[in-house]
DNA sequence: TAGACAGGAA
DNA sequence: TGAAATCCTGTCTA
């Protein structure tokens, strides 16, 4: 390759500019993936950022200094400028100087080693850690309630704990897959891991090489301090068979805990269909039934309910007075702050973290790695699709202008109602019409924010709304047709962010959406990245130019482009 | 005992 | 930056 192709430029602020049109970019979007994070993605040139967390996320993979001076130079059209890679050798290496182990006397208590003497003198001098660490002969003695709020407070003075204090062992369970011998990947068994639980069947299924990886970094080879972590993974690419493959590995009671009581109930589905545990061996804890069994189903909104806002959580009881010995976190970017507070307790159980992105909004990554354990496992979306597990995915962005009687208001209104006249800008419907037109024969979700605007566009359509108050038996009845395909289209509101019971769609088309939340984005695409027996799935974005919506359409597609799509961008003109 | 529904929270 | 949906609890009805 001539090095004036080379598709990447990196610069000495440790930011990385990947031009996706040059040759190889996407070699070295996925060789630059595991240390970098995703900041601006634009048409032509994506930036991409090295931070000290994603150094360490990378250091606690494996990764070494030199992978990533090796990635650089390898993809770099430029000279690597000298200076950055001594900084991430610096940053990396922070990842490992600072261990926490078992105490060899005392029960109660760990022990924080430093692998030199200056760190060790900077630790004694912060303030933040004054209350729980305790001078020793070598290092520093910890109460083990402690663990967490100490690498919290560790992480925020920029030093990542290398945790290998033993683990407690749950109270033992008897559990396995029901699987069957992994055969070569393929797009028959790719369909495998979907069995109609409806019809009572329970069939064995194959363990991917994706999933079985992801299983064992997880756990590692078994030794000290593993066990715990984050696995990575895209909606429909089973998420929930990692976590069952780390149960049945385990063998151990668990602790489920998942965002919603839909999920809740997938779980349980999954949980009998694919493991041989017996229905009176799993529980659900939630609003509707509190029961608790070896394997108990938790949501995290139960678990921060309390009855008055100062006051105590009554139900974190169920964190303790079980024998857990694994707690899964199901959308671990959804973790609550309070749960937080008391994963910070529990870091002697085995954690293990599932999420499609670790992205959060408010920035609480640091805390999801020190408390619930780095990212031990990420596959980029692209690869899952080349080998044919999930559904090639094309997103294009519909660009149109405002309606003309609505410039002038646009242009004087306030910041506030600017979001509202540009999503319910009326030529998108006329836009969505067309696309729809286009697609005869596709499954088709209308998904949007306004619920007036659905209405609008449902009634054109002439196809069935559901929202929030559409009664959950009506659900039923629309999702039935629509999956039997008598419906061909289907609208739907922002219940598409949470329902998992929505039947699977080969083409989305986005009307409105809101606040360029990249999880909103996430979950939207999911709906239609299941494996489809037949060629592609669309995702439509229609966005009015020349409007604030072109500033948050650029922050949801962030996402999109952080896995490794490309979005083409479509004008449309009202003809 | 199950469900339907209102009200509050985030 | 705002609207919409969810989940939990408690109460009422049959």
């Amino acid at each position: 390759m001539d090095s004036a192709e080379k598709p990447l430029i990196v610069q000495s602020d440790r930011t990385l500019l990947l031009d996706v049109h040059a040759p190889g970019a996407e070699d070295a979007r996925a060789a630059i993936l595991p240390f970098a994070e995703l900041e601006k993605s634009p048409e032509h040139i994506h930036t991409y950022r090295i931070t000290p967390l994603s150094l360490w996320n990378a250091a606690s993979a494996g990764l070494k200094p030199q992978d990533v001076v090796t990635a650089l130079a390898t993809y770099s059209r430029y000279e690597v400028p000298a200076g950055i890679s001594a900084g991430f050798a610096d940053t990396m290496a922070r990842y490992g100087k600072i261990r926490l182990r078992s105490s060899s006397t005392e029960e109660t208590e760990l022990i924080l080693f430093a692998e030199d003497e200056l760190v060790e003198k900077e630790i004694a001098a912060a303030k933040s850690l004054g209350e729980y660490l305790v001078k020793a002969e070598k290092g520093f003695t910890l109460k083990l309630t402690n663990r967490g709020t100490v690498k919290q407070e560790l992480i925020k003075l920029g030093w990542p704990v290398q945790d290998e204090a033993s683990l407690r062992e749950g109270e033992a369970l008897e559990l396995g897959l029901r699987e069957i011998l992994p055969g070569p990947p393929g797009k028959d068994s790719a369909h495998s891991q979907f069995g109609d639980s409806s019809k009572g069947e329970r069939r064995p299924f194959v363990l991917r090489d994706y999933q079985v990886e992801a299983v064992r970094s997880v756990l590692g080879q078994g030794g000290p301090g593993t066990g715990f972590g984050v696995v990575v993974l895209p909606c429909g690419a089973g998420k929930t068979i990692v976590g069952m493959a780390v149960m049945a590995q385990l063998k151990t009671n668990t602790l489920i805990l998942s965002a919603n009581v839909a999920a809740v109930h997938q779980w349980i589905d999954e949980l009998l269909d694919k493991t041989t545990l017996r229905p009176d061996q799993i529980a659900e804890y939630s609003g509707d039934s509190k029961s608790v069994a070896p394997v108990t189903i938790a949501t995290y909104q139960i678990l921060t309910w309390r009855p008055d806002k100062s006051g105590d959580f009554p139900h974190f009881a169920l964190f303790r007075q079980y024998p857990w010995g694994l707690i899964i976190y199901d959308e671990v970017h959804l973790l609550p702050a309070p749960v937080f507070r008391v994963t910070a307790e529990l870091q002697a159980v085995r954690r293990l973290g599932l999420t499609a992105t670790l992205v959060r909004e408010d920035g609480a990554e640091d805390a999801v790695f020190s408390l619930v354990g780095p990212k031990r496992y990420d596959v980029p979306w692209k690869d899952l699709e080349r080998k044919g597990w999930i559904a090639e995915a094309l997103c294009v962005e519909v660009r149109l202008d405002l309606l003309d009687k609505l410039k002038i208001p646009y242009a004087v209104a306030g910041k506030r109602e600017k979001y509202r006249i540009a999503a319910e800008n009326p030529l998108k419907e006329e836009a969505a019409l067309e696309l729809i037109e286009n697609h005869p024969g596709d499954h088709i979700l209308v998904i949007g924010q306004y619920i007036s605007q659905l209405e609008s566009i449902a009634a054109r359509l002439k196809a069935p709304l559901v929202t929030g108050k559409t009664p959950n038996a009506e659900r039923e009845k629309i999702y039935t047709a629509f999956k039997k395909g008598e419906i061909p289209v289907m609208v739907v509101s922002k219940v598409a962010n949470f329902a998992l019971d929505l039947p699977d769609a080969s083409m989305a088309v986005q009307i409105s959406g809101s606040f360029g939340s990249r999880q909103e984005e996430a979950q939207r695409l999911g709906r239609i990245l299941r494996p489809k027996e037949n060629n592609n799935s669309y995702f439509y974005t229609i966005v009015s130019r020349s409007t604030v919506e072109e500033d948050f359409a650029a922050n949801r597609q962030k996402f999109l482009a952080e896995q490794g799509y490309r979005y083409s961008i479509q004008h449309w003109e009202a003809t």
